[in-house]
DNA sequence: TTAAGCGATAGTTTCC
DNA sequence: GGAAACTATCGCTTAA
């Protein structure tokens, strides 16, 4: 087996890795569209339901961030969070 | 049962179905910017790996009208006119 | 005059001249974005124009490279196989 | 003067315009990238250089903002930042 | 010098 | 259909 022919073999895995994916993500996309029709259908508001859906993402987004930066904190005090006195320190600044 | 509930729960079904399967989206969309950081760390070029797979998404029909447009374009600004075989090109367009 | 008044004034010069330049190339932006949105509007396809600039920007030698790199690709993938023009080529270069 | 030969002349100058336009904005983030060296060379650090010139750009994009804020009230009330009665108001305001 | 993070730009989709 | 928002890609900058 040469090299040629491996990067041959190599190239095709990629590309219908990429393609196989693409593909599962379109399928997707085309469910979420449909559930935002049926939601149309079913008589709600489809810009201000698409508005709940970010505000709810950012909201968890947000959510993430302060944790992130409270285990930094923690972890600077040596307190790890899956530690009981972590937990306990955790529950004490919650 | 009454409608109000009804709704209400409609709602939140439609939420975290689309919640769901944005999550699942995002995923997916990960993973293929995993495969393309594992063709580039292969030695392939990614700008022209992406043009291949996008060339090879559009199907034929589209892509000849695409291609079609182009060549219109560069015949316009005499572009063809730079190579022997956009010569010919010309000649037999001509 | 000071070493640090200098710095200062040097710093207000830096900055004054950064954030006109910023400004003019903005500027220059903007009006691209128009001559795009004027070719749109008298029936050109933006990203067939688009294309076809990018195309005359880049220089023959990289073009060739490029062109190249897809090439062996396609080939790699038995892509040129699919048309009379690549079997051709295909027969040239085998 | 036929249509395809003023589409012709149409396509050429909107591809002169873009070209040109990209050269000289081009040429700009040359000219800033120069002031970035000249100020590097003086001893300036130039992450906090461009860090400075970001958050002025941003305070002036929120003063911008309020401003246009201001104006939107200033319009229902029927009052125009052009005449002087206005311009009284935008003090009393301000 | 190169890899990774970031900012700007182009394209796609959505809403009116 | 046209404008606007969002997503994704590309090039630049910085740090190792």
């Amino acid at each position: 087996m040469t090299d040629l022919s491996n990067s041959k073999e190599l190239l095709k895995s990629l590309v219908e890795r990429i393609e196989k994916l693409t593909e599962e993500k379109q399928a997707i996309a085309d469910d979420i569209k449909d559930v935002y029709a049926e939601a149309k259908s079913s008589g709600f508001d489809t810009p201000a339901l698409r508005a709940l859906i970010k505000r709810r993402a950012e909201d968890a987004a947000k959510r993430e961030e302060r944790e992130a930066i409270l285990e930094s904190y923690m972890n600077a005090l040596g307190m790890l969070s899956d530690t009981p006195l972590g937990q306990a320190a955790l529950r004490a600044v919650g």
